[in-house]
This record gives C-alpha cells, sequence and structure tokens, in this order.
DNA sequence: TGATTAATCTTTACAATGTCTAGATTGTAT
DNA sequence: ATACAATCTAGACATTGTAAAGATTAATCA
C-alpha cells in the first residue's frame, strides 16, 4: 500500500500475489522473476530478499496453490456433515474445479514444478495437512460403507491419483470431443468416481439430473 | 556415424536421441537447445533446420515417448492374446513402469510439456493411435464383463487418468512412506485397478504372491 | 534517545539461453 | 555442370537467473 518508500512493506506476499496473477494471464512458459519483480514494482533482485532463488518463489506459489485447495476443501467438509458421500464428491470437485479455473496455478501447484531436491517446510507441511484431511475423509467413507475397507493411504492415493489424472487429461485436451460433448466435466467425474463406491449412484429416474443422494451432475 | 563432415547425415535423430539422454542424466531442469546441440557436436542453431523452436524438439521429443509406449503395449497385448484382463493390468503397467524408469522422458511426453497451442500433427496422431488402443482394450474387456458397460471413451479416461495420477503421485513422493514400504508398486497399481474392475481380484490363498488369474504383484 | 545492527532494496555485472540473420558448405536435381 | 535447396556455421541480440557490493530504512539495544 505504500506509494513510494524503498522498502515495500510487504513485498514476499505481493511477489506470490503477482506470480499468480501472471500465470493467470500468461501461463507457465511466459513466467519469470524479473517479470514478477517489475509488474510488483522493485528491482529484479529485490525478490532475493525473500526466496533464495527462482524455485523457492514457485514453492511459495505452490504452497499457496495447497493452502487455497486445503481451505475449500475443509469447507465443503464442514457444509456437509454426516454426509461423506457427499464430502467425498465435493472434495474431488473442489480439487478438479481449481484446475479448470485456475490452470497454471493448479499445475505449479500439484503437476511436480517443484523440484524435490530442496525441501520447503511450508508446502511440506500443507501437503501433509492436505493428505491428512484426505485420508480422513476415507475413513469416513469407509466407516458409512462407501468405498471397500484397506489401508486408508492407499485408498487416499487411489482417490487422488485419480482425481489428478483426470484433471491432467482434461487440460491437455485428451479427451476425445465425443466424450466432452456428451457429459459436462462434473458428469465425467461423478461417473468416474463411481467407480470407486461400493454401490455407484445411479440416475434417479424422475430427475435425470441427480445421480441418487441429491447430488447435483449439472453444476458447472 | 559420419566423422567429419558438414551435413552431419541424420542430425534431427540423433538430437532427439541425445535428448532424451540428457533428459535421463540431468532432468528437466537442466534440459537445453545449445547443450544438446554441443552434446551432438553441432552448432547452437543447426536444430533450426530441423526443429522451428525449442518446443518443436520438446514435442518431437513427446512424440518419442509415446512411440516407445504405444510399441510396448501393442507387445503385450499380443503377448496375452485372448486375455483381457492380463492385456488391462500389463498395459497399465506399461505405462507406470516408463514413468518410474524414465521418469523425465515420461514427464516430457504426458505431463503436458508440449504447449497446447501449436498443433504437431505427428504427435497428435501418436496420441489417437495410442488413445484407440486403450479404446480398443476396454472394449474388449468390456465384452467380456470385466468392467462395466458404457461409453469406452470415458472409461478410457477414467483408466488413463488412473495411471496417469498414480505415476505422477509416486515420483512426486506424495505417497507416504507408510504405504510405500508396505506394497512394491506393482501391488499398489493392481490394488488401485482393481476398483475398476466388476469382480475385483483376489488374494489366492495357496499362493499368496498372485492375485488370481496368474498375474503377478511382486515383479518390480 | 541515539548508535548500531539487520533487513530490505538498488545498481552493476556476468554467463547461459532461445532465437534471428547472413553467409558458408554440400547434396540433389535439372 | 549448373542452379537450387537443404543443412550447418558465425555472430549478434534481448532476456533470463543469479551473484556481489553498496544504499536506504527499520529494528534493536545501550
Amino acid at each position: 500500500m505504500s506509494e513510494k518508500s524503498y522498502h515495500h512493506g510487504d513485498l514476499k506476499n505481493t511477489l506470490i500475489q503477482v506470480g499468480i496473477k501472471m500465470l493467470a494471464e500468461e501461463g507457465i512458459e511466459g513466467f519469470s522473476l524479473r517479470k514478477v519483480a517489475r509488474e510488483a514494482g522493485v528491482t529484479h533482485s529485490a525478490p532475493y530478499a525473500h526466496f533464495a532463488d527462482k524455485q523457492a518463489m514457485i514453492a511459495a506459489i505452490s504452497t499457496d496453490g495447497y493452502r487455497k485447495v486445503y481451505e475449500r476443501i475443509n469447507a465443503v467438509v464442514e457444509q456437509f456433515p454426516n454426509e461423506p458421500l457427499r464430502q467425498f464428491i465435493e472434495t474431488a470437485w473442489v480439487y478438479v474445479s481449481f484446475g479448470f479455473d485456475e490452470p497454471d496455478h493448479f499445475k505449479i501447484t500439484f503437476s511436480g514444478s517443484v523440484e524435490r531436491e530442496r525441501e520447503y517446510p511450508a508446502l511440506v507441511e500443507m501437503t501433509g495437512k492436505t493428505f491428512d484431511t484426505l485420508r480422513q475423509l476415507i475413513i469416513r467413507c469407509q466407516e458409512a460403507d462407501l468405498i471397500d475397507n484397506g489401508e486408508p493411504d492407499l485408498a487416499a492415493v487411489t482417490v487422488w491419483g485419480f482425481v489428478h489424472g483426470f484433471v491432467h487429461l482434461i487440460q491437455e485436451s485428451m479427451v476425445s470431443h465425443v466424450v466432452t460433448n456428451r457429459y459436462t466435466k462434473r458428469e465425467m467425474l461423478i461417473l468416474s468416481l463411481n467407480h470407486l463406491l461400493k454401490t455407484p449412484l445411479t440416475k434417479d429416474p424422475q430427475d435425470g439430473s441427480l445421480l441418487g443422494s441429491g447430488i447435483q451432475t449439472t453444476q458447472e
């Protein structure tokens, strides 16, 4: 907010936000430290007071993406208490819609843009917390007899891999138009997730837009 | 093979192979056009006679990755005729083991390193052929009542997304050690794929290392 | 409070990279 | 054999990530 002072005041967060905006506008290929600094109104070396290098800045952007998804997931979990199925579907939907709405931020966050050599504590923490939330959800679904019993960690990996690959394929337009014309993304997601459920959801004969249990498929 | 001639002879393919080798040795972050050219023994501008730009070269490397997977999949399909279940499992295993054995070539090939703006005909063709093979396999599995009926394209997307996400999570070491210590990668894959089968495979009580139908899980 | 210290930002510099242009060399076709 | 097209080199340029040294300000402590 400070107009013209030598010290910016909140440069670190500004850089992260500018970086996210630039990702949305120009994509990953056009992403550069110097451009972010320029856009933030500082010199190209200013970021080095806050990030060790470009990778560290990318890690921070990734951490922010995790934080967003983590908060949204916790929101829908609280929104549908005692409805594990709905929690399950909506959690998946949070993940994939982040991928569709902010594809480049999603990629930075979840698609391995951060090198695994160095460890970034904040990022590791968010990864762990997100995975824990997912695992708890899985366990609740197992208790409600919605999905097969078994190692919750393994089931969590299955589910996460599932939705991640789903976003990826659609992002890379590897899905034939035959399919994308026939189904909405949400329908495809639910139909795919259906394979993981013990008793798959079926179309309500009266209201075709519902797949039982009041879960909307037409929402885009 | 030509030692010292002005014209290299087969520079285009040499560049692709050198590029793949460099990916395996130095990873994606260290990948550069100039380094590839240097390694191939030509000047930094020589590649521009064969590739429009760096993206085009990456697209060629991606195409080569698709070709490899495509050929290996067709090999295992022919190896187990009239055994759709085995074809299914081994096809998935081809995909994921490519990801584990050559992680960076895998990423270039399947993880969206190629920008979707320009179209690369050879790449588009390989993508299509690979997807077609998968779809045919799905249809055969459906006919054998192994997986649910329904739009084969959608099922193919589900399966592909599934295995892709699986590789991704393990590559990015997002899978907790609790799981990776207990199961081999192949076991995890089969246990995950199990969710897609109408009648899931179960452990053979006599031979614990088999999950019915003679499919090995211990193979690494 | 005032001096010292640490954090933050600028300036300058450098090597590496992707890409462009002009020209040299060589294979190919007429 | 000559012309042409393909292939490769040489050189140049802007951009990038990163490092070093110094300027400016905030924080700390006597």
